[in-house]
DNA sequence: ATTCGATATGTTCAATCAAACATATCTGCA
DNA sequence: TGCAGATATGTTTGATTGAACATATCGAAT
């Protein structure tokens, strides 16, 4: 391993996970919450995001509300009753957040991937997208 | 955020934990193994190093055992009886993981250090070891 | 042989986290 | 005005995780 003997690895992988987080240590965004703005952005509908993500609907919209709490705006914009029952698209600062998240993302796997090149005898890493 | 306005988020900031895993998704080692290792490499005990930690030795205990199963070779020689009781060491193949695990530890927090840099309007990361 | 202090390990109890269940609310449209 | 379909939210049940408890084993030293 890391150029010596790394036989011993053959079935070791290096994972990793990110969070945006408040000082007091509480949750923000996660994968979980990124995926879902993902979708509602996709749909129109926090339903279908759910149905897509196969989370149910009660904790897919638990997730939003927790970090919009958190944050103190709002990310994503609900409308109820209606032609179609209600839709969901996010507000501006959720796409902001979303891209500001992905941006971090994407330059994350990419050091990860780098950093992993060393260890390249047998250890491995998986993106975040593909957990 | 990401250069643009940026004022919402003063208090957030980036988190990120690591772990050696096996292929069917098994954890192997994260900070709290790592740490344990570190502890037993220098109290030769695995009592201490758990005091030291704080943690009960069940759990310590436990964790080491986790990780050895996983993986298929001992991490710790550990004595029991004799003068003091008992005591714990590194194997080898223990010292040689630790080491693979925190250099990985110490270029991914470089690498994180550098990508936020990019966010720098109050996103902010904490390393591993601050957690 | 007995003691001492650390390792070894099953069990049980508590707390935390997510899934499931059950309703209620809203509003364009037929 | 009542239906449809999505959002809104409390409650309850279940599962996973870790803390706590209780013993057992081991072997050098006395």
């Amino acid at each position: 391993m890391a150029g010596s003997k790394g036989d011993k690895y053959y079935n070791v992988f290096l994972d990793y996970r990110l969070w945006l987080k408040t000082i007091s240590n509480e949750g923000i965004m996660g994968e979980g919450c990124f995926s879902l703005l993902l979708e509602i952005k996709n749909s129109g509908s926090l339903k279908e995001a759910a149905e897509k993500l196969e989370v149910s609907y009660r904790k897919a919209w638990g997730i939003i509300r927790k970090s919009e709490n958190m944050l103190g705006f709002k990310l994503v914009d609900k409308q109820r009753g209606g032609k179609d029952g209600g839709h969901s698209f996010l507000t501006e600062e959720g796409a902001n957040l979303m891209q500001a998240y992905q941006e971090l993302k994407d330059d994350i796997d990419e050091s990860i991937k780098k950093v992993t090149k060393k260890f390249f005898h047998r250890i491995n890493h998986k993106t975040l997208s593909e957990n």
